[in-house]
DNA sequence: CCCTACATACGTACCGGTCAGTAACATTGT
DNA sequence: ACAATGTTACTGACCGGTACGTATGTAGGG
């Protein structure tokens, strides 16, 4: 936590259009290039650089690379949940659906020619020690989602939800990673299908 | 390709126990960092300090610390093979079985505490460039497993064989993943279950 | 209304350390 | 002799991080 960044209270009232604060700035360069590369392989000139500022004025918004790199999946984790909920919202009341309608926009976006998985999952895979910042980040984002899905699978009805739970979070990594080592036409374009015969054996049972 | 590393033909004869040579050292001692830690965290320096070696052995007999790493994932790439096909044999002319056995230990070995996913698809997300030497290692590893897993789902009489292939492809590159991010009693165990379930429905189609 | 006083925001220039990789030469064992 | 290894020292680039000076806007005091 900590981070003093964005306090945006006071008596601002920016005139519609702000001028561009360096830190975010900063952030957005980095979640670009964070992304797209890796966190290890882009260096903090890259990024001052590409956003204009001067490493100074990084090291004023965030005390250091880890927690910018922690910085940029906390808002990795805002947009996934936005993702995650419209699918749900589109659907209520139907776990299942919510489910497929989550899946089939993913398996959609690991077709994309510059897909480069989950920001979440890569940075637990560049940063295995625990208590690493990033990965803190990381791994609660996914404990959260294992916590939903296997409410939502219980929410099914699942005779044993916690499997079946368990079961749709791998398939979800599984079209994250290979999204990314298969890029089109590669096996995560199944996962909503895959997804569905599970739940249907899962329900079934 | 390329690089003349272990061409151990000629008329050695070793006589049982060989002093060790310094590629095999360095080869040994890669093998343990680049898996446990990653191969961008780790440093050239790092390895031939631990494998008692110097920096000009590791340059003769590798051309580059990229292709040090190319080197540490084809030897991965034998290993993972042969305990693939270890499960194989153990149930001849039963795909299914095959398939069960081998994700069993997978299952088992994602639980082990220091256990950190597959080298080959870590590799990827280490190194998202295209033509990376690691890289094109780990995407050929990939695409063979994806062969063999479709080949396997048409042998078990699945109608839609290929959707199988790949949803078994996803749950393994899954546990791979939420096996180094869950730990102990993650999502990974229950790899071998979700197979049979999701082989089940689609045989059943 | 002008001048100071202070805070905020930013830039220049630099730090020591580490990165991958190499040159030139000495040592060993067979 | 010769092939494999070690020794030492070095390169230029880059790493994350910082000391310190500078512009700008704005609040008060005369």
């Amino acid at each position: 936590m900590s981070s003093d960044n964005n306090i945006e209270a006071s008596i601002s009232e920016v005139p519609a259009s702000a001028p561009a604060k360096a830190a975010d700035k900063i952030l957005d360069v980095a979640r670009d290039l964070f992304y797209r590369e890796g966190i290890r392989a882009i260096g903090v000139d890259e990024i001052v650089k590409r956003a204009g500022v001067t490493k100074p004025s990084l090291y004023r918004s965030f005390p250091s690379k880890d927690e910018l790199a922690a910085s940029y999946l906390r808002k990795y984790d805002l947009e996934f949940w936005e993702r995650f909920d419209e699918a749900v919202d589109a659907h209520p009341g139907d776990p299942r659906a919510q489910i497929i309608a989550f899946l089939t926009r993913v398996g959609k976006r690991t077709q994309r020619p510059e897909y480069r998985g989950c920001g979440m999952t890569n940075a637990a895979v560049e940063y295995p020690e625990r208590g690493h910042p990033a990965r803190v980040v990381s791994e609660a984002n996914k404990y959260e989602l294992r916590r939903r899905l296997r409410a939502m699978a219980a929410a099914m009805g699942a005779a044993d939800a916690d499997t079946l739970g368990d079961g749709l979070l791998l398939l979800i990594e599984g079209a994250y990673i290979s999204g990314q080592l298969f890029g089109l036409g590669g096996p995560a374009a199944s996962v909503a299908r895959n997804a569905d015969l599970l739940i249907e054996a899962s329900l079934n049972k």
